[in-house]
DNA sequence: ATCAAATGAGAGCTATAGTCTGTGGATTTA
DNA sequence: TAAATCCACAGACTATAGCTCTCATTTGAT
């Protein structure tokens, strides 16, 4: 597969697992992932599926939307209040 | 396949669909997805990947993180079964 | 009520997500 | 010298996402 999408998702995931102090394998064990499927997932190889995205943001201890790059222009205009 | 995942995720599209004025047809065009297939996903029924979650945020003019519900709890303390 | 547009939902097919098992290379530690 | 750990990568699978077609059903307007 390979797009710039899927490269920055995996980047932002490795990251994250490293800032975590877990391998691939003890993180793939959490997420109850495959150990090499998770190898394919960080050099974004992989189209992976949205349980796959929560399983990992579960195993990672954060919030699904975390392992998103942050938007700069979107949206920066909602008050995140209340 | 079906989980409440996704069931959470296609209500959330088409709640923003619909926000915006568009019918599954024409929001199913902009995101170069067949129509039925769009229908599939507002129900739940498939779990959709990683690109067509960015078509799908694209065609609706929105930041990909806000397709997934918002997490006002950092952690649902849920035991994990196995 | 009638009609048309919008959606639901099934079947069938192809492409690819995801698993399992192993190999080898580069470090690290003994 | 190992041996142990981490990771990239390959091959051969199986499960299912992805796509298209079709027809039934709902919705909304007149």
């Amino acid at each position: 597969m390979r797009n710039e999408k899927l490269v920055a998702f995996g980047q932002r995931v490795r990251e994250i697992r490293k800032a975590k102090g877990l391998t691939q394998e003890n993180m793939a064990a959490l997420a109850e992932i495959d150990r090499s499927y998770m190898g394919h997932i960080e050099r974004g190889e992989k189209n992976i599926t949205l349980t796959k995205i929560y399983q990992i943001s579960e195993a990672l201890g954060i919030d699904v939307t975390d392992l998103f790059p942050r938007s700069t222009m979107t949206n920066n205009s909602a008050p995140k209040k209340d």
